[in-house]
RNA sequence: GGCGCCAUGGUGUAAUUGGUUAACACGUCGCCCUCUCAAGGCGAAGAGUUCGGGUUCGAUCCCCGAUGGCGCUACCA
């Protein structure tokens, strides 16, 4: 296919500011931002806001937000369809002089009342075109009165409509099932159609990789693209993304914006790398591993190898890749998207920047998510922490061991020195001494140390606790608790 | 309803493009390790490729039909 090594594409996401960016459209945007990259080409960014009732700046703002959280850098833009009206009046009043549109004088309400009783007669539910049959003279006229009209583009009675799809092969529509669509509405504002059309000619687009849901639409943009004598671009559909019970996704399914991901702390790395692999595959390279690094994306992407079928959107991979994601992150890195997490849970450590960074090392490998350092973490960077119910009635529910917990501390206290090692020895020793099992008072410690129930392993938390802490939280909790 | 598209374990995907005991990952279950929980190691269950017909010596792969799902069917995008 002559796309397969397409010289300086351009491309872009073109999203709709009527929803936060969602999981859908960020995918759509990772694809075409991969594809520009492999190829060296240009990533455009443009706001399809023409319908101004649902349009809202927030909502672009929040776009913006989610592009910039996944990383997404876009070349030129972003342009916003509101400002570029007059290239959209243009294409129409082009295409209204060349024959291929004409103005219609029908009504809303004249339109969706013959919709009503075609539908109750069971016919087709099209526009019946009874304004093609205006002379152009007339219309002008009406028109010039002041009469309000929109624009149609004149769907050719016959034959079909085809293209070749990057993704889906031959798609092929009979112009019959066309309806003369809208191009210009009455007020001068353009429908997607138009604009979406106006500007990728405009933008001079090579690649058009957008949602499946756009298949249907495309005919009705090749037949522009034909009438303005624009050469096509080459269109690539990529499946759409599914809930669990194979709906399309939706805010049923839970979190639909990919801002909730980053709230839920999710890596940005980690759910590139999982929505990558839905609806595209690198091939029998994905039999060897699913982490890819957006190097290695970017090296094998490529159109051929987006899927045909609908994805599931699996909570439990996304999981799965965000504990491998922050395990692999340096600690270094994961600081800055810890510290977000800190503020947004109005949390301050209180501890010296090499101590934070040795709490991560000895923390990432069991968190699951960036939110676990602002909340099941905090005994690891402050003083101020709570003492998990659960974790409490599993461990130190036997009344013995608060003493015990107390004379292992002041143990800990004197003590000629206290390492990892010397702080196990000095436990082991401790519970032989008793004729307890180790594993008893190690677990008691912990909920003692940490708060919780898990932890990485009781000795390497308290080297990093450091003695003194180790020593005042060992006794007490041997205390009722109280705030005095 | 009409039109279009799709169909491999529960989920995401492989299968040198017609020749494999249909593979990998997530998830699930079991065992090991062990100081908790993860991780890690080992192992298991789970699809004969939606169903039915063809074509072929041979179909996951090609053709037809059915079924199911999804999409579009606006002066929304």
């Amino acid at each position: 296919m002559s796309n397969s090594t397409p010289s300086s594409p351009r491309v872009r996401f073109a999203p709709s500011p009527t929803g936060y960016l969602h999981v859908g459209g960020a995918r759509t945007a990772l694809f075409n931002w991969l594809f520009a990259r492999h190829f060296g080409g240009t990533f455009i960014l443009r706001i399809e806001d023409t319908d101004f009732e649902r349009s809202s700046e927030e909502m672009v703002q929040g776009i913006l937000d989610g592009m910039s959280w996944l990383r997404l850098k876009w070349d030129e833009g972003p342009f916003y369809q509101s400002q570029r009206l007059a290239l959209y009046r243009e294409t129409a009043e082009k295409l209204v002089a060349t024959g291929h549109a004409y103005y219609c004088f029908c009504t809303k309400e004249e339109l969706d009342a013959r919709r009503q009783e075609a539908a109750k007669a069971g016919g087709p539910a099209m526009y019946d075109r009874r304004c093609r049959t205006i002379p152009a003279q007339d219309a002008a006229t009406r028109k010039a009165a002041g009469e309000p009209c929109a624009v149609r583009f004149l769907v050719p009675d016959g034959g079909s409509t085809s293209f070749d799809d990057a993704v889906f092969g031959k798609v092929e529509f009979a112009n019959a099932e066309i309806e003369d669509f809208v191009l210009l509405r009455s007020d001068g504002v353009p429908t997607y159609h138009l604009s979406v059309v106006a500007d990728d000619i405009d933008m001079r687009l090579t690649h058009i990789i957008r949602g499946a849901d756009h298949i249907s639409n495309t005919p009705k943009q090749v037949l522009q693209y034909r009438a303005l004598g624009a050469d096509l671009p080459v269109f690539g559909h990529v499946p759409l993304i599914l809930g669990p019970d194979k709906t399309r996704l939706s805010k049923r399914h839970g979190a639909t914006s990919v801002l909730a991901y980053k709230e839920m702390g999710i890596l940005p790395e980690a759910f590139r790398n999982f929505l990558a692999l839905l609806g595209w595959s690198p091939g029998p390279a994905h039999k060897e591993r699913e982490i890819f690094s957006s190097e290695d994306l970017i090296q094998r992407f490529t159109l051929e190898g987006i899927s045909k079928s609908n994805a599931v959107f699996d909570n439990n991979k996304l999981a799965w890749f965000n504990t491998e994601y922050i395990r692999a992150c340096e600690s270094q890195k994961l600081l800055p998207l810890i510290e977000e997490e800190w503020r947004a849970a109005e949390f301050t450590p209180n501890r010296t920047p090499q101590e934070i960074l040795a709490a991560i090392d000895l923390l990432k490998p069991r968190a699951r998510s960036l939110r676990d350092f602002a909340g099941l973490f905090r005994a690891y960077f402050s003083d101020s922490f709570e003492y998990d119910p659960p974790a409490v009635a599993k461990f130190l529910a036997d009344d013995s061991l608060p003493p015990l917990l107390r004379e292992l501390a002041s143990r800990y206290a004197t003590a000629p020195e206290f390492s990892e090692a010397s702080a196990e020895e000095t436990l082991r020793t401790f519970a032989a001494e008793k004729g307890l099992k180790a594993g008893a008072l190690i677990n008691g410690s912990r909920v003692a140390l940490t708060g919780q129930a898990v932890a990485p392993s009781l000795f390497a938390v308290m080297a990093l606790l450091g003695r003194d802490r180790v020593v005042q939280r060992l006794t007490d909790v041997a205390k009722p608790p109280s705030d005095g």
